[in-house]
DNA sequence: GTTATATATCAATATATCTTGATATATAAC
DNA sequence: GTTATATATCAAGATATATTGATATATAAC
């Protein structure tokens, strides 16, 4: 039951979702990719994709400097099932601009 | 957006998962039925039963005092996989003793 | 009509969650 | 070593949600 309702509860908020369907759309990210995207201040995606990578949803590759976010695979049927629903959300997904503060 | 949250915020709640795999189990069932079977008080569990029906898993059928309520069917692949992975979590499942009040 | 029962809703308090700004850690460049 | 950048975590206030007890509504029995 604890890992059911921290995997709801990882998406009972539009931003995360957000987050997630934009991860899921582009594939691979950092961090400072999502504030750019979506205009939030760090501490702020950091939290929420800590939240998004305890649900199971999301893994961090970690090199140099940049923690690379991308969907966890292999995915379970029921996580995979919930980011279809979410694809079928039809979100506006904000465009990737590659670079970190140097492009 | 608004849908899928409502529907994921109805299930952030550990009462409304146990609430709502006891229904799915059992049938069809009213709401005193579920004050008894988790010594709940009455306003708690009408309180719940509203936010999963709202949420797309319930549906209600008023026969004289009663409310009887049970899954919604058809019920949607989304919530069916919701429903699959409730069933999964192996929640101790309350008897049901029908007859409110006068068994 | 009155009385009892089943359910729904409201108001108040308690608890949890989100956002922000500040601080900490960790790597890279120098 | 110092300085800059990327990310993580903490603390405080703001917002949302859960629980309770009281009240409202609606049906049934009398």
């Amino acid at each position: 039951m604890e890992l059911f309702i921290k995997t709801i509860g990882s998406l009972n908020d539009e931003t995360r979702v957000k987050i997630l369907n934009f991860i899921h759309h582009h594939g691979e990210v950092c961090v400072c990719d999502i504030e750019n995207a979506f205009g939030m201040i760090q501490s702020r995606v950091s939290r929420h994709l800590k939240i998004l990578k305890e649900a199971g949803f999301l893994k961090v590759d970690r090199r140099g400097r940049w923690a690379h976010y991308s969907v966890r695979t292999p995915l379970d049927l029921f996580r995979q099932s919930i980011l279809e629903e979410i694809k079928h959300l039809d979100l506006t997904v904000p465009t990737l601009q590659k670079g970190c503060h140097n492009g």
